[in-house]
DNA sequence: ATCCCGAGGG
DNA sequence: CCCTCTGGAT
């Protein structure tokens, strides 16, 4: 795809997507982090539901610690992926609070170490709570970057390093989140609603559908 | 490539 | 029933 349809395509998304943010629930750098690591293969409205009582209960990285896996498991067990979650959500909470202070760093390298935090993960914190200019590439935007014609690639990382290439760097920095929620009501998995995508004119999904 | 793994939607 | 949901570790 031309740069030049690709300006458009994010000039309509910018317009169909004014305010793009998360829609995880968190009130710090650090629940943002344990609410992204407990979204994996889970929806934001199932995670928003379990943190709600979770950081209640513990709302900081000393008081995940404190409760323990047990506990953690209890709380978080109508996600999927639930014991591997709670089991690393406790030991991330250990090493942020003995190893960084209870901060959660601003660094690609620190936040991949973390267990249970991968690039994708990490390319969400470093763009949502420092502000970076990262594009995480998940289920959503690597089925919008490749049906669209945006950015192709075989790999989560390939979609990743072509984005970076050919979004606009006005866009850059909303990408991540304008993507993510096209993918999640517009460009979906199923039954994409074509009919009423911003994108309709220049996507090149050769099975563009009504309704 | 395989495992983990609950809940909602079509 | 099958598919999907802001993946990561082995």
């Amino acid at each position: 795809m031309d740069p030049k349809t690709i300006a458009t395509c994010f000039a309509a998304l910018r317009a169909a997507i004014p305010e793009p943010r998360t829609e995880l629930h968190y009130a710090s750098p650090f629940q943002l982090l344990v609410a992204v690591v407990l979204s994996a293969q889970s929806t934001d409205k199932a995670v928003n539901l379990c943190t709600a009582r979770l950081f209640a209960a513990a709302p900081d990285a000393q008081g995940l610690w404190d409760l323990g896996e047990e506990n953690i498991r209890e709380h978080i067990r109508h996600l999927g992926l639930f014991n591997t979650k709670a089991r690393n959500v406790h030991a991330l909470a250990g090493i942020i609070l003995h190893q960084y202070q209870g901060e959660v760093p601003r660094d690609r390298q620190a936040l991949e170490s973390l267990p249970g935090v991968g690039r994708k993960t990490a390319n969400v914190v470093l763009n949502t709570v420092f502000a970076e200019p990262t594009i995480a590439v998940d289920t959503h935007i690597f089925r919008v970057a490749n049906r669209t014609g945006i950015a192709p690639g075989k790999t989560p990382r390939a979609v990743e390093d072509r984005l970076m290439q050919v979004v606009p760097r006005e866009f850059l920095l909303d990408a991540h989140h304008r993507l993510i929620l096209h993918g999640r009501y517009t460009c979906t998995a199923r039954k994409p609603r074509c009919n009423v995508c911003a994108l309709h004119d220049c996507c090149i999904w050769p099975n563009k559908q009504l309704g």
